[in-house]
RNA sequence: GGGCGUUUAGCUCAGUUGGUUAGAGCAGCUGAUUUACACUCAGCAGGUCGGGGGUUCGAGUCCCUUAGCGCCCA
């Protein structure tokens, strides 16, 4: 055996030169045909790939790959593929954006229609095509793709690039239409028109996991109400005035003395004159004002509530523009008792949107004296959907539903049999389940989605019938109700009278991305990889996504085969800036990673991001970055002078080799390191065991290594070292070296495969994961190769070499205080210490001698004292 | 308002079941220097562990209380 080391390794470029060797020979390739090998699977969070690249990224995906890297060199069938979320409003926004064009479904395709961006900025979007429109997210996002999958590969993450899946490819489509079609069948899944939550910008439902709460300020409103009986006013307070002509009661407290003699009587509203019902019901507060409040269908989710349990009218005012409808005071379901009057306040609120109309209608009810007091300002909580800018509106809209609210105790259930790392995270799913209001609304009045597939039945006259849907047969999937024909029909009665209608609406993305574990396991089309891979090893995943992505597949798992989709969640933290801000867009703050990978290198990154534990926000500090790109350069040097000491020339013939009781003790602290490594690993704390190894790498560079480069080296000096120490460290250095390296590789991949290109066939990224009792295996092994000699340890026990290091320590620090050089000479190292430490002291002699150049060291035996060493120099 | 986390050296963080003198890296300071590595090495200095109270022979660690910061949910 022999081997090559370069006479000055460099970290520049070599993240180009592996990423290559690696993909050609496929080194992280799930082994599909390899049944002995245990597996492990890891379900990879699909980017959003419209989103911009961020240093967020290189954190949590770097957590994942060290652990699918120590998993793979630990003798597992790594199953780690990458997805892309390339479906839904985010993509179709910035698609909007960045093509200038706009989706309008009532324009017609355009087969030579190319997207590309605008030259103006200014000008305003065209309206194109749906299928256009559809095309042009197709096109966009697969660009996006090829550039998170540069970064991925630019950081070294070991993914399988042979199973990569994408949310809107047509895996993902079969894989959400079938579960959509069994979960209905099976009655978890309905269709029903009830009052939504809505986006009035983007024209669709949202649900309760995409709300965001912003504080903002408004007004509380008073206002008085004639009681039907003469008997007076009753006072109410709202935010939202301009809902007046949709109130159909007053609700107050059933506790509550001041309205008791109420409940049962009417009042009328003011200005519209409808008669109605006071009503009691527990979620009216009290404190809140005057203890009673308006209720308006609809204003907001209690609203929602009120309406549905106390079984009062609907008196709709809201379109799904956000904008105030015509309604007909004479009809029944606005029946005012004075229809002129209030068709003139109403005629000034039509077509207005809400802000508007609150204005005017405020000056209305103010001129007419329906204000007993100023309106009071005040800060409240409104609902915005979470990429939105509106205030989300109710509407009444036809939406379909998985049942949530039904399984809330096995949720939980399913919450405590998952490994959460860290612990604590697991509050968050048991908080956010606890806290479901309303059953999951999975259809969004969208384009770029994943159809629902179901048509509705037309009947004679034209009317759509949406009780029962056609659904199509489940080896068809997937389609799109838009361009097939449901069983049955001919595509001539599409729209027709007698004919059928394909459901208009896309799937949340979440009803796809809460699939993935399906998805990427070959869920119902390969169901033995399914059997072998699912439950899947582990999800992880940021901690802004316990509510939606870990919920919803914990919630799709239970539904499709009441089982947890993983054993084990990691959530990683945020990443802030370098001042220690949450980074976002509208800040200016977000730091992008390939800069700083071609600054550092990739694995002075993935250092950084290894550093932060799970769960912990970690700043963006190129600090950090420093010294991992440190430890790289001293990982390729260290291993450099290791390797060309062992490989330098050699004359010796020996049989055996008996290794010095100096390096047995090193290689014995080598194997607690591997020991303790590998628990952390175990555990999933990536970061205590990179710094368990990184600091005993450095004590092995700058103690042991100082301390028997000479011997190793087999020159003189004042000592004499016989052939048999020389190749004892020989051994040590280049089977510590091995071990160490492989210690730190699923860390600096790059820095670590390069060094065992030296001296080592394959790649060390499909080497065997050190155990902690191979390192006389491993010794044997070089001793053989390189020596033609057996290794034998030595007979009575190991020694405590850190007292060793701490004498040489004690040297520099002499040289140091005296401002010599390292190299100064020493007269005397005079020792004290207890019997077993000063024995250790005098084993390691003659080590010492020459590592410290010194000529004398004496040794006392002292019971019981702690180490203590003096140090004469040399005369100057 | 409720929940979770966090507060340790100038900065970023370790600190295990309570147990010697509370650790590391960075920054700072003092030095070394034909060398495996200047992308180096050695050394020094720097802390009342957010405040208050308690349990204990002993508390950074456990309990109570209080304040700041961050996140989540109302």
């Amino acid at each position: 055996m022999s081997f090559s080391v370069p006479e000055k390794p460099t970290l520049e470029a070599l993240e180009e030169k592996w990423n290559e060797i690696w993909q050609k020979s496929e080194i992280y390739r799930f082994a599909q045909g390899d049944s002995k090998s245990p597996i492990y699977s890891i379900d990879t969070p699909p980017p959003t790939v419209s989103g911009s690249l961020h240093a967020g990224h290189v954190l949590s995906y770097t957590h994942t790959d060290i652990i699918a890297r120590y998993k793979r060199m630990a003798g597992f069938n790594v199953f780690y593929p990458m997805g892309w979320d390339d479906n839904g409003l985010p993509t179709e926004r910035r698609v909007q954006n960045y093509y200038g064009i706009t989706c309008d479904p009532s324009i017609a395709y355009v087969p030579t229609f190319v997207p590309t961006p605008p030259t103006d900025n200014n000008q305003r979007h065209t309206p194109i095509s749906r299928t256009n429109f559809i095309q042009a997210c197709a096109k966009l996002t697969q660009e996006d793709e090829l550039i998170f999958e540069r970064l991925w590969k630019t950081i070294g993450l070991s993914v399988d690039w042979t199973k990569t899946y994408t949310s809107i490819g047509q895996r993902a489509q079969r894989v959400s239409q079938l579960s959509f079609l069994r979960l209905f069948k099976e009655g978890h899944l309905y269709h029903s028109e009830s009052p939504t939550l809505w986006d009035v910008d983007f024209q669709t439902a949202v649900s309760q996991a995409e709300l965001e709460d912003k504080e903002e300020d408004g007004l509380f409103y008073s206002i008085s109400f004639a009681k039907s009986d003469g008997s007076g006013d009753v006072v109410i307070q709202t935010t939202r005035p301009e809902l007046l002509p949709a109130c159909v009661a007053l609700v107050a407290n059933p506790d509550d003395d001041r309205y008791k003699d109420l409940f049962g009587k009417t009042v009328v509203t003011p200005l519209f004159g409808i008669e109605v019902p006071v009503v009691a019901h527990p979620l009216a507060e009290i404190e809140k004002g005057s203890g009673i409040a308006m209720v308006c269908t609809f204003g907001d989710l209690t609203d929602v509530q009120w309406w549905r349990e106390l079984n009062l009218e609907l008196r709709p005012v809201i379109d799904r523009r956000g904008r105030i409808v015509e309604v007909d005071f004479r009809s029944s379901r606005f029946p005012s008792k004075d229809p002129n009057i209030a068709e003139a306040h109403y005629g000034n609120l039509v077509g207005k949107t809400m802000r508007t109309a609150r204005g005017v209608i405020a000056e209305a009810l103010d001129e007419a004296g329906y204000f007993p007091t100023e309106p009071k300002k005040i800060r409240h909580a409104v609902k915005y959907y979470e990429k939105g800018d509106k205030p989300l509106e109710v509407v009444t809209s036809w939406q379909w539903y998985i049942r949530t609210l039904a399984h809330k105790e096995a949720l939980l259930e399913h919450g405590r049999n998952l490994n959460w790392n860290p612990p604590y995270m697991r509050v968050r799913y048991e908080n956010w389940v606890n806290g479901l209001a309303s059953d999951w609304n999975i259809s969004r009045q969208r384009y770029f989605g994943i159809p629902i597939p179901v048509w509705y039945p037309i009947d004679e006259n034209g009317n759509i019938n949406r009780h029962e849907p056609i659904l199509p047969a489940e080896d068809e999937l997937p389609i799109d109700p838009f361009q097939d024909t449901p069983p049955g029909y001919d595509p001539s009665q599409r729209g027709a009278p007698g004919g059928f209608v394909g459901d208009s609406d896309v799937l949340d993305t979440w009803a796809t991305s809460s699939l993935t574990p399906q998805i990427a396991t070959e869920w119902e089309a390969d169901e033995e990889l399914h059997k072998r891979l699912f439950p899947m090893d582990l999800r992880p995943q940021g901690q802004d996504i316990i509510r939606t992505w870990l919920f919803y597949t914990v919630l799709r798992s239970h539904l499709e085969e009441n089982v947890l989709p993983w054993k084990n969640t990691v959530i990683s933290g945020f990443v802030l800036d370098p001042d220690r801000k949450k980074m976002s867009k509208s800040k200016g703050n977000v730091v992008t990673p390939m800069p700083l990978i071609e600054k550092h290198g990739a694995d002075a990154l993935r250092y950084w991001a290894a550093s932060g534990r799970a769960g912990v926000d970690t700043a963006a500090d190129e600090n950090m970055m420093k010294v991992g790109r440190r430890l790289a350069i001293k990982v390729l040097n260290a291993s450099k002078f290791a390797l060309s000491i062992v490989n330098s020339e050699n004359s010796f013939d020996l049989s055996k080799v008996t290794l010095t009781k100096v390096d047995a003790s090193l290689l014995s602290e080598v194997e607690k390191v591997v020991a303790d490594a590998t628990k952390a690993l175990e555990e999933y704390e990536h970061s205590r065991a990179l710094e368990v190894v990184e600091s005993f790498f450095w004590k092995f560079c700058d103690d042991y290594l100082e301390l028997v480069k000479i011997r190793a080296y087999g020159e003189d000096g004042d000592v004499n070292f016989t052939s048999n120490d020389t190749l004892s460290a020989r051994i040590t250095l280049i089977s510590a070296t091995d071990i160490l390296i492989r210690l730190l590789a699923p860390y600096i991949p790059f820095a670590t495969e390069e060094v065992w290109s030296w001296f080592s066939q394959g790649s060390i990224h499909r080497s065997a994961w050190p155990t902690s009792n191979e390192t006389l295996q491993v010794a044997s092994k070089y001793s053989s190769d390189l020596f033609g000699a057996v290794v034998a340890t030595p007979e009575d026990g190991l020694i405590d070499v850190n007292s060793v290091f701490d004498v040489l320590s004690t040297a520099r620090k002499a040289k140091s205080e005296a401002k010599k050089s390292v190299k100064f000479g020493v007269d005397l190292i005079e020792v004290n210490a207890d019997a077993s430490i000063a024995s250790a002291i005098l084993i390691a002699e003659a080590d010492i001698k020459a590592a410290a150049v010194a000529r004398e060291i004496t040794v006392n035996v002292v019971d019981g004292a702690k180490l203590e060493v003096s140090v004469k120099l040399a005369a100057d």
